[in-house]
DNA sequence: GCACTATATGAAAATATTATCATATATTTG
DNA sequence: CAAATATATGATAATATTTTCATATAGTGC
């Protein structure tokens, strides 16, 4: 059973901590190319650099700087290997995303 | 049976087009005062406008923005009655964006 | 019709994000 | 060590988003 329930202030606060930081996510991973680098890493494990860039079509240092990006905020994770790097998936929950938004037709 | 396959160039335009869809529903989600507002809504299925903006401590004005930006977005959908006009969610399921955010901890 | 309330609108300012370009760094190979 | 390759970096430009402010519109009650 529940004894400590929050003030209406307190609870405000805390929800609005939990928006801010789910916004945060969201926003990072916001972008056509970032979900599609998402979508890739979904089924691939891990990835160069560069494969990247050529499947999606995109110039190196695009791609690089929303890797680093979104490596900086905490979805994807790197690995270094002789010139190549190899990023990753953190966390696979974000997979969910995709998959969440793609049920949601949301008349467009 | 799935018979028809389509090329290389051609998966890779549906999944371009998927993913430039599926950002746009996020941006549009993807800040705080949106998703207390769509937090809000998932509890209480109507809302006026100035409830809202009592409850998140914002100006009608940035609210309003935000509300017809998102109804524009097909998030929302809005009702009048009166002085005041009641915004709903248009489709539940964008509720499930925020579960699915809670539940990946994306170590921040 | 007047005052009042609720909401919308639009322009401008403030900020944030994304793309581009030139170049740096680091690693491998010969 | 020079050349080649892969990736990162940083400044700037281009764009997009968010906030603010002043004001418009529209409905209610007197």
């Amino acid at each position: 059973m529940e004894v400590l329930e929050n003030s209406p202030k307190e609870r405000f606060q805390v929800s609005k901590q939990k928006m801010e930081k789910a916004a945060y996510i969201l926003k990072t991973v916001a972008h056509p190319i970032r979900l599609a680098i998402i979508d890739l890493l979904s089924q691939e494990e891990q990835m160069g650099v560069n494969d990247i860039c050529k499947i999606l079509d995109c110039e190196q240092s695009l791609v690089s700087h929303h890797l680093i990006n979104m490596k900086l905020r905490g979805i994807l994770k790197s690995q270094k290997d002789g010139l190549n790097v190899y990023y990753e998936l953190k966390e696979k929950e974000i997979t969910k995303l995709l998959a969440c938004i793609e049920n949601c037709d949301c008349n467009m």
